[in-house]
RNA sequence: GCGCCUGUAGCUCAGUGGAUAGAGCGUCGGCCUCCGGAGCCGAAGGUCGCAGGUUCGAAUCCUGUCGGGCGCGCCA
């Protein structure tokens, strides 16, 4: 076990898989000092992959394979050089095997694995987070989401990216970084003042203008305006000054409801910024003064231009107008300067799928005020579409007719919600019957793992009126099948974090929550736990199966999911 | 026209260069003396849109092509 902190002084593998992999690369560094295989002229990372079947091991190297050609050497007999000198490596490995065509299979050593599910138990809180406390070490990255217009309940569209964001969130939390929830709010934009003049109209019993807001809440932000926001105000000669105040007033109720169903998703922000305040605190022109010292920006036909163009993208952007109205951009860019000079590494923004167009021009501009283009990153949200009875759902607020996120909450649950989303890719269209996903949503595979989860509560709740306790470590039961075969699945978590961390993407984690349930209530079926004639093995298959409920929960936990007792 | 996303089982979707491409739902057939049947076991169902290419190896990478979505404003 020490040889394998030694071999790692920086940081020990925070997974059997990395501990695997170090193992192969002491091996590998042995094979070639003693000769058995020739010097590599640069290293090369090394994959380490969960073996498909059984018989192939718990883990398979393909560097036999890789090394082949530039070695110049059968890859088998690379394969059983490294084989060969896995084998001594006491720690995690128990056995290694060259096979054709050049994979090199590993079985996993009894008290390593052990060791890796009783920790699960020994700080459940911490299984599965990577890098340990972070604080210091972890980069602090801003994810923006939702950002919808106050001017309208929040729509399954919205919902897309608040799910995706959290999610993101989230995963970016496990995998050890720093995460500021960010919510842009666009306080000051013409659709404000629009909003307002509609629920004005409704109020005063005028028709709503041609392009105003129509949905019932409108009715409702009417019926409760206060009264001394219809009269006009002595002296105001701005005839849009009414509409603007009414507009204020609407979207900051608007946005009090966003917060509460946000909050009844269970996504609470960290951060909200106004557009107004990247005006007033100079940040929209700090960034165009930015760009100008650079010489990124030119005069034509009376408005300001940025040399886009200059970095790839199809067209030059507007950044003043000949009016002297900044654009969006402007504002987007300032924005960028602003989260900057927050003190944030990285920037990721969970845009629709129809702000991809923006995308490089944000990005051009971030490096062309000298940032790291790599620390602007864009994740665009597909489509939900939505159908009821093979027709599709319009969904327009202008014209009040969506789906509201507290509808999608309502009809759904918020665990099969998420689980839904957490399930799917960010960027991939999905269409959604409305009828069937809430008959399905019965059927969803969230109940299927809190059952689970709820079916190892009632076993550890009945042991322990019968008396029975777990053990502290489940050493001493993993050499046979269906103790064997859960524990593995059990110890894979971390690498599942890790690799969902690394997506940025949490399918991985549904997936393997269905195949730890699955794996779990198979086990149940072969293997009985609560046992008064072998208390011994009892207690350590109470060990396993509460690694197992703790295991379950925690993926449920970084999914935003509930883990029921019972249900 | 140009650009981005996308195409995997009847449906909804996983699979970010590895060994026999998976899950849920749906369909068909089995399992309740025993720790929770919201469960278990089995079956049927696939030219991974199509055609080339790279590679020891391609659903995955490259090129072309077809279908679907979105974008291409001194709007936000």
């Amino acid at each position: 076990m020490s040889r394998m902190l030694d071999s790692t002084p920086a940081a020990p593998p925070a997974t059997l898989r990395g501990a695997i992999r170090d193992a192969i690369e002491r091996a590998l560094g042995e094979a070639v000092a003693a000769g058995d295989i020739g010097p590599l002229d640069e290293p090369r990372p090394i994959e380490v992959q969960r073996s498909g079947k059984p018989e192939h091991g718990d883990y398979a190297t393909n560097v036999a394979l890789q090394l082949a050609r530039p070695l110049r050497m059968p890859p088998l007999a690379i394969a059983s050089a490294i084989a060969a000198r896995l084998q001594d490596a006491a720690g995690v490995v128990d056995s290694a095997e060259a096979v054709a065509p050049g994979f090199v299979n590993i079985r996993l050593a009894d008290p390593a694995l052990a060791a890796v599910v009783d920790a699960a138990r020994r700080e459940p809180d911490h299984w599965g987070r990577l890098a340990g406390p972070a604080e210091s070490t972890g980069r602090h990255v801003n994810v923006e989401f939702v950002s919808a217009n106050p001017t309208g309940p929040l729509t399954v569209g919205n919902a897309r990216g608040a799910f995706v964001g959290d999610l993101l969130a989230r995963v970016l939390e496990a995998g050890g970084q720093r995460v500021t929830r960010e919510y842009y709010f666009n306080d000051s934009s013409a659709q404000v003042r629009n909003l307002g003049a509609s629920v004005l109209a409704q109020r005063e019993g005028r028709p709503i203008p041609e392009d105003g807001y129509h949905g019932d809440y409108v009715i409702a932000l009417a019926t409760e305006l206060p009264q001394e926001l219809i009269a006009p105000r002595p002296g105001e000669s701005d005839p849009d000054a009414r509409a603007w105040a009414v507009g204020h007033w609407a979207s900051a109720r608007i946005r009090e409801g966003i917060e509460a169903s946000l909050a009844h998703l269970g996504v609470r922000f960290d951060a909200w910024t106004t557009e107004g305040s990247l005006a007033t605190e100079g940040w929209v022109d700090q960034a165009i003064e930015r760009l100008r010292d650079g010489g990124h920006l030119y005069e034509q036909d009376g408005a300001t231009w940025f040399r886009s163009t200059a970095f790839g993208d199809d067209k030059d952007r507007v950044v003043i107008r000949s009016n002297g109205e900044r654009t969006y951009f402007a504002f987007d860019i300032g924005y960028v300067i602003q989260k900057f000079s927050r003190g944030f590494d990285h920037l990721i923004y969970i845009w629709g799928a129809d702000h991809h167009g923006t995308v490089a021009r944000v990005r051009n501009a971030a490096a062309a005020m000298g940032f790291d283009k790599a620390r602007v990153e864009m994740i665009l949200t597909g489509w939900v579409h939505f159908v009821r009875d093979g027709v599709e759902v319009s969904m327009s607020k202008r014209a009040g007719t969506f789906i509201t996120l507290d509808d999608l909450l309502e009809q759904l649950g918020v665990d099969a919600a998420r689980w839904y989303f957490a399930s799917r890719g960010a960027n991939v269209n999905m269409d959604v019957d409305i009828e069937l996903a809430r008959r399905q949503s019965s059927e969803n595979p969230v109940y299927y793992v809190q059952y689970a989860h709820a079916r190892i509560a009632s076993i550890l709740r009945k042991a322990a009126e019968a008396g029975l306790q777990p053990a502290a470590s489940v050493g001493g039961l993993l050499a046979e099948a269906p103790d064997a075969i859960l524990a593995r699945i059990v110890a894979r978590f971390p690498e599942v974090v890790e690799d969902a961390a690394a997506a940025q993407e949490t399918q991985g984690v549904t997936t393997y929550a269905t195949e730890l349930a699955t794996a779990f209530h198979a086990y149940y079926r072969d293997a009985r736990v609560i046992d008064a004639g072998s208390p011994e093995r009892s207690a350590r298959r109470l060990a396993l199966v509460d690694a197992t409920r703790i295991t379950l929960a925690s993926a449920l936990g970084l999914l935003g999911i509930s883990a029921p007792e019972a249900m």
